[in-house]
DNA sequence: TGCCAGGCCGGGT
DNA sequence: ACCCGGCATGGC
């Protein structure tokens, strides 16, 4: 099974290149973009990034004071933007109240001295579970992405294609699905990084629209499709 | 034109 | 444990 997933994952990097996930110059500006981005297009991220930027708000103490209606103004191209509002301010209070604003201290306490970090990640994950707005995605992408901890990334793409390959069940937990993928490949933070920007790429070029997927990388990927005739 | 994006919450069974 | 409606913009 390792084999088969690697040999996956190098097709993918073959036909699309490094991915340079995540797109956002801080890990600040990061984890803005794994709230907002719940649901929604990038491309409508960007606009609401662009917004923040603008107002001098991709700052944890700025956005902290900032006015919630007018910030909702900002976040109106990320569709859900009252919920996201809100989202994002929890995360924010989060941050600004318990590690003096910097986002970066989160991870102090789950450095890891070689590729083992200890038992305070499970700790720091559930609190961020726990914040309004935090599933298991945006939160795991946060760790992954803003703190470089190893862990896999599961999002509708993932569940979708790795269905279509056979590989797992319709129906399978994101718990699940991502322990499928860490029992089966190695720990190590390129690979996760890189294999869900990956699995993000192929999705977007072929999830929505069938018969653009003329040549996907992956090709039993393709035929699966066909013959299930999916959406 | 209509369809649907890189989820998550809350209330139901 | 699942299931499902609600959230509510903008691009193709």
């Amino acid at each position: 099974m390792q084999t088969q997933l690697l040999n996956i994952y190098d097709k993918l990097l073959k036909h699309f290149g490094p991915r340079h996930w995540w797109p956002a110059e801080t890990p600040y500006e990061m984890m803005v973009g794994a709230v907002l981005t719940q649901a929604v297009a990038w491309r409508n991220v960007e606009k609401a990034l662009t917004n923040l930027k603008n107002q001098g708000l991709l700052d944890p103490d700025r956005l902290y004071r900032m006015d919630t209606e007018k910030l909702e103004e900002l976040l109106k191209p990320t569709r859900y933007y009252k919920m996201k509002t809100r989202k994002l301010q929890e995360l924010n209070r989060f941050i600004v109240e318990n590690y003096q604003g910097i986002p970066e201290a989160m991870f102090n306490t789950v450095v890891f001295n070689t590729s083992v970090f200890n038992e305070e990640l499970p700790v720091l994950r559930a609190k961020l579970l726990k914040i309004y707005g935090m599933g298991p995605e945006t939160v795991d992408s946060i760790l992954l992405y803003a703190g470089g901890v190893p862990i896999f990334v599961v999002d509708a793409y993932t569940k979708k294609i790795f269905y279509r390959l056979g590989l797992t069940p319709e129906q399978i937990t994101y718990t699940k699905l991502q322990k499928f993928f860490m029992d089966h490949l190695p720990g190590n933070i390129r690979l996760y990084n890189e294999y869900h920007a990956q699995i993000v790429a192929l999705g977007n070029k072929i999830c929505q629209n069938v018969p653009k997927c003329i040549q996907c990388p992956v090709s039993d990927c393709c035929s699966y499709f066909k013959e299930t005739n999916f959406n």
